[in-house]
DNA sequence: CGCATGCTTCGACGAAGATCGAACCATGGA
DNA sequence: TCCATGGTTCGATCTTCGTCGAAGCATGCG
């Protein structure tokens, strides 16, 4: 993941809605939620979420499946776990743990 | 770390000069540096910068410190160590690894 | 086919962010 | 006490974001 992937996960997670909205399908595991779950469960408006949606999809953090009417939602683990590996490395100084914590596997349920 | 400073954090590095000044900082250590300094090695205008200083310094990223004539700003260890635990609790799923790492201690050399 | 349902796209609006130059404040030295 | 230097604040301008309702598209069911 590059500084530019970073600022555009960074970007998508910057706002309460869309960060509930992670939180939600990271705990909801790879199965995922559809979208109007999603919506009532928030208490967003779904033309209001679609675009939070929108917007976390294409910064990699977030898959979409369709199933029928129904267009389910799930946290991206590649890149979930590759946010923590930068966060790391951001947030340590090169000189000690230059190494990005080896834990940065997300496995979904 | 709640979520309101999550957002704000996330919120602070998710534009490009903002996210090279923390990183800047970070590898500069604890004694951090003079805003013309970082000014001059990212080519920012120095008011556009100030903005941005101002701004990672709200979110809790940056510490501030006034010697003579200079301003140092230096990463704040104790909230980037909050921040990695937020985004290995945002992205670790209760089941698994609820606990964040523990490796989350940030220190500056 | 016709229709209901789930979701996205469009259009519009106000709010907030990024940028710059000019003006301003604070500090230290002549 | 001036003045030069390092930073910040102000004002203006442009862009991007968040939100909603209305309209549109896709799917499945009768």
């Amino acid at each position: 993941m590059d500084s530019l992937d970073a600022v555009a996960a960074f970007a998508a997670l910057s706002q309460p809605t869309r960060l509930e909205v992670f939180r939600l399908l990271v705990q909801a595991g790879a199965e995922g939620l559809a979208a109007g779950v999603i919506a009532e469960r928030l208490g967003v408006v779904s033309s209001t979420l679609s675009h939070h949606l929108g917007l976390l999809e294409r910064a990699g953090l977030v898959l979409t499946r369709r199933d029928g009417r129904f267009v389910y939602y799930s946290a991206n683990p590649g890149n979930a776990g590759r946010l923590m590996e930068f966060v790391a490395g951001l947030c340590s100084p090169a000189t000690e743990c230059s190494a990005p914590p080896a834990a940065c596997v997300v496995r979904l349920r």
